[in-house]
DNA sequence: CTGAAAGCGCTTACAG
DNA sequence: CTGAAAGCGCTTACAG
């Protein structure tokens, strides 16, 4: 392959029409013979057919993915997930990053369409109505995850219900004063039913005066609320974080604050990275399937592409991670209870 | 944009040829006045020229980017920066993961070659034999990142100062037997010449005699091979680790086994991950200008695309992080005096 | 089961 | 400065 082969040169090569080859590649009909002819050719010449010159094909085997950053482990384990699955079905995975930038998302979506892709899985961190238009306007397949999508089809963390869970298990311990470091509401899934899921939980319990504050997803941003909620409530003995970087800017503040977790102050997150065990005490966590949503996603966008029934919204899983981050009010002499 | 616009719709509605439109994409001659009715309607139909279709054209404008593996800190910034350069210039990313697999990695090189893609990056954890073969036979512009590539152009980690800086740092806080978690030698610049550094560091303080082990670069490698090396040499008294991430996985093991950091064992690592100010005691260790790499390897790729002149190998920076985890045997109670 | 021909959305000499 | 025409590497009816 010292030029680059086309599909007109393996025609020639092995005495076929290139029609013939297309149809080798594509699955149509062609004799067996016919067939080991043509792929002789292509083994001696290692040639792979040029995904971006199927202009007028139906289909492009092509699949676009967009995340709002590529900086982020969880968004690491979905687009892994995204591609085994994709690459297994012979289709190739387009990675574009917004960079937390709602214009370059809004601009990715378009290049993918213009790009001709089959499918387009898409990681928001807000559906606003530019997305709406943009999605209502094409034909395209599109699953939205992460957040919900009552227009179409997305895949879910269970975001609510999680929320809910970690709000009781910090009413149920006997905490007293808790402060809520949460993100800004322009991201539904983690702004808005995450914390509301906590606040319920925590309601259950009879907690209803938290403090909240709110951050970006950054390491920086989860120190700078945990700081202003030491300054608002010397007092708090529970910190609840929306992700487990925002935990680990807690854990910052209240170590220089001269604060014992969990003795002075619980702490909890959500997220389940590695890192989180080696903290000392191990960061008290839930952990979302992030494989399994990627899974699911790929999954979803091939069933829709093949005109297959697919579910409006599907919830992938969580797991409790129990630390040593939280404090048993309730029964310090054994708090394995919980 | 309720059907997908072609550039022949843009040329109709704005009373021009197609090759006009084409043209104003492109940067030829357009009269001011042609170029404004152009712009006019491209902004109401909001337009975009499909990246694909431009069959003909000596540049695409597509750059090719290749990474082991899309689940590292490392690999993260790297790409972030790399699209963050390229968009900024115009030109649009294509981002395929290899998942730490060589045929996969040979295979992502195949497609984006066909993909007809002005230029490669690159960051393998090995050059092979095939991959020689591949970047010889095309003309495409390739440029390597993290590994040293003789025959060509390639950004790399100083890895054999930042070891030998690290070696020597070790040496000559006094300590006596030595650990390494290293990387295998498929990784040149990791496997072989990171370790020869600390190797030679060590050397300039009369410390010879150290154990080596080696590992895949996940968390659990590093916990395995600690755990061979406390074994091996009960009396290990510092474990210099090739990534943060084996240092992870050293202190996992060192906390279980109850030995204290750096009281009984230093630890020291490569990467500078944010994590690592988290731990207790905060790990030492060194970080390679990730971001600074990228931004190499975009401009670099650039210029070679432009026929400009670009030096054969770049060697970006690194940072000495000094956190807690090593312990000063010679002046302990100065210790800040390195 | 196969090939010639038209066409996908763009670019590029070329003639004006 | 601009447009008609040919061509990029593929796919797809269509006729055989």
């Amino acid at each position: 392959m010292t030029k680059k082969m086309t599909m007109a040169d393996i025609a020639e090569l092995s005495g076929v029409g290139k029609s013939t080859v297309s149809r080798f590649f594509n699955g149509g009909y062609v004799k067996q013979e016919t067939r080991e002819k043509i792929q002789k050719i292509i083994e001696e010449y290692n040639y792979k057919p040029n995904a971006f010159a199927r202009l007028k094909a139906k289909q492009s085997r092509l699949i676009g993915v967009i995340v709002p950053t590529l900086n982020s482990k969880i968004t690491g384990r979905v687009v892994t997930s995204i591609d085994r699955y994709l690459r297994e079905k012979n289709y190739t995975t387009l990675i574009q990053s917004s960079d937390h930038d709602i214009d370059q998302e809004l601009e990715n979506i378009q290049r993918l369409i213009q790009m001709n892709v089959d499918g387009i899985l898409i990681s928001s961190i807000a559906i606003t109505k530019d997305h709406r238009e943009l999605f209502a306007e094409t034909q395209i397949p599109i699953v939205v995850l992460a957040q919900e999508y009552e227009e179409g089809i997305s895949i879910i963390d269970d975001d609510y219900s999680a929320g809910r869970y970690i709000g009781a298990y910090i009413g149920k311990t006997g905490h007293q004063k808790v402060g809520y470091i949460g993100v800004y509401e322009t991201d539904v899934a983690v702004g808005i039913r995450r914390k509301q899921g906590v606040i319920d939980g925590l309601k259950e319990y009879g907690i209803t005066d938290l403090i909240i504050g709110k951050s970006d997803y950054s390491f920086i941003g989860g120190q700078t609320v945990a700081r202003e909620i030491l300054e608002k409530a010397p007092d708090v003995d529970a910190m609840i974080c929306a992700t487990d970087r925002l935990a680990f800017g807690a854990y910052k503040i209240l170590q220089k604050a001269g604060k014992k977790i969990p003795e002075d102050v619980s702490v909890v997150g959500f997220g389940g990275y590695d890192e989180s065990t080696l903290l000392t005490p191990e960061l008290t966590t839930l952990k979302f399937d992030s494989y399994g949503m990627g899974y699911f996603g790929a999954e979803t966008i091939l069933k829709m592409i093949q005109k297959k029934r697919v579910s409006k919204k599907q919830v992938v899983d969580y797991k409790f991670i129990k630390g040593g981050s939280v404090k048993n009010y309730r029964c310090a002499e054994s708090p394995d209870l919980l």
